[in-house]
DNA sequence: ACTTATGCTGTAATCGTTTACGATTATCTA
DNA sequence: TAGATAATCGTAAACGATTACAGCATAAGT
């Protein structure tokens, strides 16, 4: 490999000299720079990053932890992060906890271990902020899920609002005996929760059901089935989140449940197929795109101001009526 | 920070042992071990990865380079490389190129300079491997789009005889008026078009139309309603990625083309929608979890044994026939 | 008892940068 | 013109690990 000591030896300079121009934080004779980025090009030389970041006990990276890049709001989040970071010559670590502390920590350490410049993390309730130490080494964003600490910066959802929204355009539609299925391993799906309960019960209702399982196709599937075999038949079913979504709607196609007239259907999270489908899922749409930016934004003035006080910052969802949810 | 040294002071060894009991490739005796062990439990000291990498000249991680995330076949794919690499130990820095050769270079330089143990690949088709140097510097896995040269490992499918099946299923099934959705950007889009040409003629037809348009849902969309518009009107459509797959059945809705009595719709991809909407599309399903994890374990493969002569795996896809393209 | 082998540990070089500190030369200032 | 200031560049010390080499015991062999 070409190092820095090559191009010296090329241009006739020392290595300090070619860190500098390159770093170009001094001020260096324009000949000399001139015969230093000519030594450059020749030898092809591009500065190695690991040296650069244990001398500079820093690096250019930032870490994306969250539960299952699968999930389509992760994926959408995500895409956003790595192109706001792409801007600023960040490259952007993702990494998948399975909803499991322990990758969690396993993954936390490894980017403190790799000089992450900061992080943006969407927690499990499990993972304890402030037990942990990780907010004094790091900067840290967290997004989609709070946690109790209010010394971290945070890029979050309003979720009761949302759930209270979604919920009363179900009853402004006529509907009367709702269910909810909410995820059970972050605050956001209690949150939604108590949304989906204080809409009900501003209308005066009770909820058939709400059900707290983890946020996969499989369980969506189960739960619904379990509603439609049990003795208080809802007449709409609101779910926490895209894959809960496509399971309630899997169930109803098997059991040939027609939607809306038999049974409603409303969630939460965009997706490609929520207008695909027949009839198009009613969705309260988060901004997954300014929720990616914004968290970075956080995060980048936080690396550069890390004593800042810390913002939360809520951003709102958009509700997107559709067929699955008509006014019966 | 604790560092090596600080472990070092405090079991009252160098470090040199500390880092011989820490890697635990040498004889020490095991009365200094446990004094060693101790004292890293005691100061929570964990060895930095920046500076063993550096001194190491390799480190634990893998590049995985693919055009975005947002695409489920890559989505998964990530997925599956990322829980093959964690169980060795290794983590997976994800990168987008949005089929961007300039990306595509930027990150593989990333990757190299931060002493990638490898990279899994999906290339643009302007990416020429021959002329890159990286494939001296770094291990190499290529998936789903073939590159010219012999010399990498690649795990493909095979596109031709996939998209020759899923066309001769339209076919048996009694549509006559093929047109094709191809991307533009890949190998991959002109082998399946090959397959589909290939079927047609096997039974003596013409197709309508075969487009080649970059892979993405409005593309889909554009090229579906051109071809409702156009002058030959098609009896089914077959798309060569889920993107497309969308925009089609998007386009087919807005312009109320009932499937699949006015129009077939078949595509390549499965995903969480396919079997959600109606009717379910039939799909050409790749093994993505498979893809992953043996182009994962060729590239552990290829860091541990550099020399082995290169190996070409070829996967088959399975047709999910579904109400999409039934018998007319 | 003297050599040789072996087990264990420390010293110091090394990986490729950045940067504090000094040294040298050029440019002002009065 | 002497002294001060600034511009420019080199020397060498970090950053935190790994490891070749050497040293010193102790054990084994003859």
């Amino acid at each position: 490999m070409t190092s820095i000591k090559d191009v010296a030896k090329a241009a006739g300079v020392s290595t300090a000299t070619v860190s500098r121009v390159l770093a170009n934080n001094a001020p260096i004779k324009t000949e000399t720079r001139k015969r230093v980025l000519e030594a450059v090009a020749q030898l092809n030389y591009r500065p190695n990053l690991i040296a650069r970041s244990l001398r500079a006990q820093k690096s250019a990276k930032i870490g994306l932890v969250v539960s299952d890049i699968r999930n389509p709001f992760f994926t959408a989040i995500g895409r956003a992060v790595e192109d706001a970071s792409y801007e600023q010559g960040y490259s952007v670590l993702m990494c998948n906890t399975d909803e499991n502390p322990e990758k969690e920590e396993l993954y936390l350490n490894l980017l403190h271990d790799e000089n992450a410049a900061g992080v943006i993390f969407s927690p499990t309730q499990q993972f304890s902020l402030a037990s942990s130490t990780y907010k004094t080494k790091m900067p840290f964003v967290i997004i989609d899920r709070a946690v109790e600490s209010k010394e971290t910066d945070m890029v979050l959802l309003d979720n009761i609002s949302a759930a209270y929204d979604l919920t009363v355009h179900l009853l402004e539609n006529g509907y009367r005996k709702l269910a909810g299925l909410f995820g059970d391993v972050s605050t956001t799906g209690q949150e939604r929760s108590r949304g989906f309960h204080k809409a009900l019960k501003d209308y005066q209702l009770n909820p058939v059901a709400a059900y707290f399982v983890s946020p996969r196709i499989q369980q969506g599937y189960d739960a619904t089935l379990s509603l439609l075999n049990g003795p208080d038949h809802p007449d709409a079913i609101l779910t926490s989140n895209s894959l809960l979504t496509a399971g309630a709607l899997q169930a109803l196609r098997d059991k040939k449940v027609s939607i809306p007239n038999e049974m409603a259907l409303a969630g939460f999270d965009e997706t490609t197929w929520g207008e695909l489908v027949d009839p198009p899922i009613t969705v309260m749409a988060q901004p997954t795109e300014e929720i990616g930016r914004t968290a970075t934004e956080l995060l980048f003035q936080r690396i550069r101001e890390p004593s800042r006080s810390p913002k939360t910052i809520i951003l709102n969802g958009t509700l997107m009526v559709r067929g699955s949810s008509a006014k019966r």
